[in-house]
DNA sequence: TTATAGCACTTGCATAATGCAAGTAAAGAG
DNA sequence: CTCTTTACTTGCATTATGCAAGTGCTATAA
């Protein structure tokens, strides 16, 4: 391409979303099959780097991983650092962006709860929901911001 | 396959999800770029038939359209009838399933406000969000059962 | 200091999902 | 009877995902 055009079309840069909508926001930021499940193993299993989340049960395979941490990471979810204590490993940790899809979460959780008659979601969870979404929202953002 | 085959293998069904984790069963259940979109449409735009989705900005196409809509159907989300003024039309409508997915939406659209500077979602609506939620879901809930 | 293992990937190739354009069938309107 | 609307289906190209194997750094033990 020559300088012309190369200017031509930094002027109209192809549009990065299918629309400014809310919902499509979040799906082009998150919405595939994976995703959600590495901000899931962030957020409640306590998971930091890449070989723990390749031992989740939906065996995502190492190609798609990468990928997927590379496009939360680029898209502000998580953060990626060395580990201190060993130079060989990577942290991988929730930013407060991807903190803060806390909220939407447990909503998604109780609502699989509720309609799934197979859910391995803990009754007490469940019940927490229910009872005290807020709190628990606060407990876990607490632990979250700890680590 | 012959009979014996097809008796054993009857015995030890495929398994249906990847886990029984909650928010995988949300993730194989509407988790990819367009199900949502769909969902959006009947829960806010008061779209409820094929070439209304169709006409959405994101632009989807026809045959994942009716694909996606038949997955939305046999997972219990939506039901489709026959439009009893115009036999020729269909009409989609969200079951109880369905509305449910609106805390979680709402979540999820106040998620996307908050971090997309470029948000088309309106000022009012994120206010009221943040406000008050629970009114804002009864209002909705109400509008979307009396349809 | 070499050998072995762990960790975080990459690469190549097969399969599946999606995108695009065109076509079809049934119903309604004129 | 014809034309339009509606709700799709079909065929094919492109893109995304899945799977197996390999690479290149640390780290650790001999």
């Amino acid at each position: 391409m020559h300088y012309a055009s190369a200017i031509i079309s930094s002027m109209k840069p192809t549009p990065k979303y299918r629309s400014d909508c809310p919902i499509n926001y979040a799906l082009e930021t998150f919405g595939d099959k994976w995703s959600l499940l590495i901000i899931r193993d962030l957020m409640f299993q306590g998971k930091n780097n890449y070989s723990e989340f390749l031992k989740a049960e939906e065996k995502i395979s190492t190609n798609i991983l990468a990928s997927r941490l590379e496009k939360l990471e680029r898209a502000g979810l998580i953060t990626k650092s060395i580990d201190p204590n060993n130079n060989a490993k990577k942290v991988y940790l929730l930013s407060e962006k991807g903190i803060d899809l806390l909220p939407m979460l447990l909503e998604m959780m109780a609502w699989s709860a509720h309609y799934d008659e197979h859910t391995g979601c803990p009754v007490e969870f469940s019940n927490q929901l229910k009872e005290d979404k807020q709190s628990l929202i606060t407990q876990l953002k607490r632990q979250l911001i700890e680590s």
